[in-house]
DNA sequence: TAGATTCTACTACATCTGTAGGAGACTGAC
DNA sequence: GTCAGTCTCCTACAGATGTAGTAGAATCTA
């Protein structure tokens, strides 16, 4: 289990972590904007499959609290996501491309920065 | 539900439809390579439920055959996927951007043509 | 140290997903 | 008309997910 898959529910709680750094599960509970507010023993819950994904995991304890803290990078857990999405499309990043030109999301400064990033690439390659 | 969310096997389902056009259950399950055919009977639960989304719906019958037509597009499910995993990343394409650049997935010449895209959609709004 | 508070470890449970079997209705070929 | 083959509709079921309750242990506060 290099790359686990996360669900929706762990990406949150994971984000969280990311954010945050190390914290007791009452810290990342609380972190949640109160509107959508997990019970206490849900985000444990979650915590729990994550540290069985081992995804997180138990760094100490601070009163008889148990801290955790991750052990996947957002970037791994973000390439997992994307990679799932990619093979669903076939591989190709163009449906990819072409969706986020449609809606806006992908600026002329991004596409500047993106041939930039890959010249720099494939300079390193030569 | 404007766009429902498909699952992993649904689309999978979804690809066979879009790719042959409306099909009957035989026809879309002998689509699959072999090596991971599923049971007849599985396919046909798949499309049961795609049709209570209103993902398919039934034209008409051959024989005593249902035959299945896609009712929404590849483009708009691919959106709704896309959508999503943007969510996951705070709405920003900047992450996805970046991981295409590093696998090889985003060439120059995709870049160029999302340029030229891009472009072509600004003119249109001026 | 005794009560209030907070945690932990378990257990529970409804849905959703992937996967398929069974019973009976239809159909096409003789 | 009969029978093999094919379909349909329904039911099932295990594993994943979202969500949370409970009982008892640990800890803090007076």
């Amino acid at each position: 289990m290099p790359q686990p898959k996360l669900t929706k529910l762990e990406h949150k709680i994971m984000e969280a972590l990311w954010r945050r750094g190390a914290s007791s599960i009452r810290e990342i509970m609380e972190d949640v904007p109160p509107k959508k507010r997990l019970a206490y023993t849900t985000v444990q819950t979650v915590l729990y499959r994550l540290e069985a994904k081992n995804a997180v995991r138990r760094t100490k304890k601070v009163g008889n609290a148990h801290i955790f803290e991750p052990v996947i990078t957002r970037t791994a857990a973000q390439r997992t996501l994307i990679d799932e999405l990619l093979g669903l499309f076939g591989g190709s990043a163009q449906p990819l491309m072409s969706h986020l030109i449609q809606t806006g999301k992908l600026t002329l400064q991004d596409i500047e920065e993106a041939r930039k990033a890959l010249r720099e690439i494939s300079d390193d390659k030569e």
